[in-house]
DNA sequence: TATTGTTATACTCTATAACTATA
DNA sequence: TATAGTTATAGAGTATAACAATA
């Protein structure tokens, strides 16, 4: 296509001080834009698993909107639902989540009337998690729904890769 | 209040049907808090990945402190150092970052001498991004420190897997 | 003294919309 | 009309500190 572009293209790989004023911004026209980053940060695992998680909540947040649940409200309801009776602590600390943060959280979920902090008749400090009826079926279709979500990043991912990184992140602990 | 507990509890791991006002977070407590997410969540990649990501950036972030130099803000020096004379666009593109938050995080580069918003002679509405010399001398550093965390990564991760995360994860293109 | 839930603050990041000056 | 940079706003998430009630 064109022919301007090449020089400039070479300089910023050799990193020779052309003059801006000369060959401004050809690199810019002719890069393929993706291909800039990957050269670069292309040793960096950190780089390339923050770009692949958002992707993954952009698509599990897409998949679950029409139930209103974002990945930390999913995390949060299940786990509950198969501990039921757990503080905000508990909660707190085996998802990572700051107890502050769960305490507003918990509140916009029971006002949606999906979980009920009880009484602990054991530490009158804490509450007993719960959820409701309603927060139950709730659960119960997220779940359907995020499994689609999940099948989809397999196949996306290719599945031998999906259960790779399965495997390698599960033992990986915090 | 202390009565709304009576069947919810006997549906735990534990299951002695104990009753809540009785028995109440035996669950809580005797629970490896850990072990309780990893149950429920276990087919989710995007739960693991985001925990992972996140003791990546704050394994990262903390490799950089002494420079204050944060994920987003290398990847953006990094790429700038690599193509002199990219457009802000053109580090939105090619990194996913947000033209509105590539504003305030240039501000602040620029004000730190690190970075320069140079005329573009060929689009008078963009900027023809560079490295000061001193950007550049702190991006050196910035590349070491990275390197020494990326290790430490490999490390705590096993360098196989390392390699077997980048190679899938590199290819994972949004 | 330490912990639980809570309130508050601040900062990062994401997602928009709208404005200006250019193209 | 569309694009580049900018400003502004709103919300999520993260990181703290502090406080009252309770352990």
């Amino acid at each position: 296509m064109r022919a301007a572009g090449r020089k400039t293209v070479s300089r910023t790989k050799t990193a020779q001080g052309a003059r801006l004023s000369l060959v401004p911004r050809e690199a810019a026209r002719n890069h393929d834009r993706a291909a800039v980053s990957r050269d670069v940060l292309d040793h960096h695992l950190g780089y390339f698993t923050r770009r692949f998680q958002v992707w993954v909540f952009q698509d599990f947040i897409r998949a679950l909107s029409e139930i209103d649940i974002r990945p930390a409200q999913y995390s949060v309801l299940t786990v509950i639902g198969a501990n039921p009776g757990l503080s905000q602590s508990d909660i707190s600390q085996c998802l990572g989540i700051e107890r502050a943060r769960l305490v507003r959280m918990l509140d916009r979920l029971d006002r949606r009337g999906l979980t009920r902090r009880l009484e602990s008749s054991r530490d009158r400090r804490s509450h007993a998690l719960h959820l409701t009826r309603e927060g139950e079926k709730l659960l119960r279709q997220a779940k359907t729904l995020a499994a689609q979500h999940e099948a989809r990043l397999a196949d996306k991912l290719g599945s031998d890769n999906h259960r790779i990184m399965l495997g390698i992140l599960r033992q990986f602990r915090v």
